[in-house]
DNA sequence: AAGCCGGGGAT
DNA sequence: ATCCCAGGCTT
């Protein structure tokens, strides 16, 4: 053994040892699926690994190519994606697939620029799918690179400034022969030994490079600026239920907070969505034909607020007639609808 | 450059 | 209760 080895091999040989099994990584042996490195690379969009896969692996069954995933109901997508979060991403990737089953016969494209072009493929997924799914020299950087190459060189510049820094240290360091394996390698070394908090340096095929390791700086790198607080919301919820059991619900524009989602009509929080209900059938509580406060209070925290939701309800009145874009579901089809996580929770809450 | 956009696992 | 995640789009 030499007396110093080379750092991209170190980690290469670490990553052949212990890569973590993930459904969408091919064998060393068998060229990867395009398909399957894409749609993964979407859903790992701010989103863990584990909180993925299990949706990852629904889209593989419920649509195999991207031509079944382009001949899709808007609505069928939707709702599969339903819990996963940042809709905007479902609608993107159906975008995506239309157009390589439309206009590019099926393929995607197998460079960085091209990638780039697409919907809902921005520099790191570009970078991402041209290196894992055709070796291409990329070098893409997402939150686990940085951190690790921010401390591997010590880098005490705060986010997000310290990216132009990180960008150069990660391209110097690709390899020619295995760049798809080099970006994977560095986000599982990121996602299982570099962590955020705690790393476990004991275990990492750098501990004796590392430059913060040695300034005892690993777990405070790399800095950020400090978060503003979450501002506070509340609003209101009317669950309405017909004659059949069926429940209102509201499809909500394809832009913005939700966007494309199935929601029970609501007052207060999202002044875009307001419903009008309450002045159709009259807000009064505890009247006759009036809403009922239901106990059940829904906390939610968004990206940028925090949501509290309390419940009225009350049955339609005969002759009630529902507005554009509402639909009458029942609970029993919740489960397979386009319903975000909050309002499970609060179908959750008024059902048990 | 800054704000918007979900949800959940880990600590 | 806080952090942060295999980021992209819009303004």
């Amino acid at each position: 053994m030499p007396a110093t080895v080379d750092p991209v091999s170190a980690l290469l040989d670490w990553y052949d040892e212990n890569a973590r099994s993930l459904p969408w990584r091919a064998p060393r042996t068998i060229a990867p699926d395009p398909y399957h490195v894409w749609l993964s690379e979407i859903m790992l969009q701010q989103t863990t690994v584990t909180t993925v896969k299990p949706y990852f692996e629904k889209f593989l069954t419920l649509f195999p190519t991207v031509e079944a995933l382009a001949a899709a109901q808007d609505d069928a997508v939707m709702a599969a994606w339903a819990g996963l979060g940042y809709y905007s991403r479902a609608r993107n990737l159906l975008k995506c697939a239309r157009l390589i089953a439309n206009t590019h016969a099926g393929r995607f494209p197998d460079t960085e620029a091209e990638l780039l072009g697409l919907p809902g493929i921005g520099p790191y997924t570009a970078a991402a799918i041209a290196a894992i799914a055709f070796n291409r020299q990329a070098a893409p950087v997402d939150g686990n690179i940085e951190r690790v190459l921010a401390r591997l060189y010590a880098l005490e510049t705060p986010l997000p400034e310290v990216k132009v820094q990180v960008k150069a240290k990660n391209e110097a360091l690709v390899p020619q022969d295995r760049p798809g394996d080099f970006a994977q390698a560095m986000m599982d070394l990121g996602a299982t030994l570099c962590t955020p908090k705690r790393p476990n340096c004991l275990l990492c095929p750098w501990q004796g490079i590392c430059a913060a390791r040695k300034k005892g700086l690993a777990e405070t790198l790399p800095k950020r600026a400090p978060k503003k607080p979450k501002p506070h919301r509340t609003g209101t919820i009317y669950w309405l239920e017909n004659a059949k059991g069926e429940v209102l619900l509201h499809r909500r524009p394809d832009k913005g907070l939700l966007g494309g989602m199935l929601c029970f009509p609501s007052n207060g929080w999202d002044a875009a969505n307001d419903s009008p209900l309450p002045t159709l059938l009259g807000n009064r509580q505890a009247s006759q034909n009036g809403w009922t406060q239901l106990e059940a209070e829904v906390v939610h925290v968004f990206t940028h607020f925090r949501l509290t939701l309390n419940v009225q309800a009350r049955t339609a009145p005969k002759g009630f007639r529902k507005p554009a874009d509402h639909i009458w579901l029942h609970p029993r089809a919740f489960d397979t609808a386009a319903l975000p996580s909050v309002m499970m929770k609060v179908a959750k809450a008024v059902l048990f």
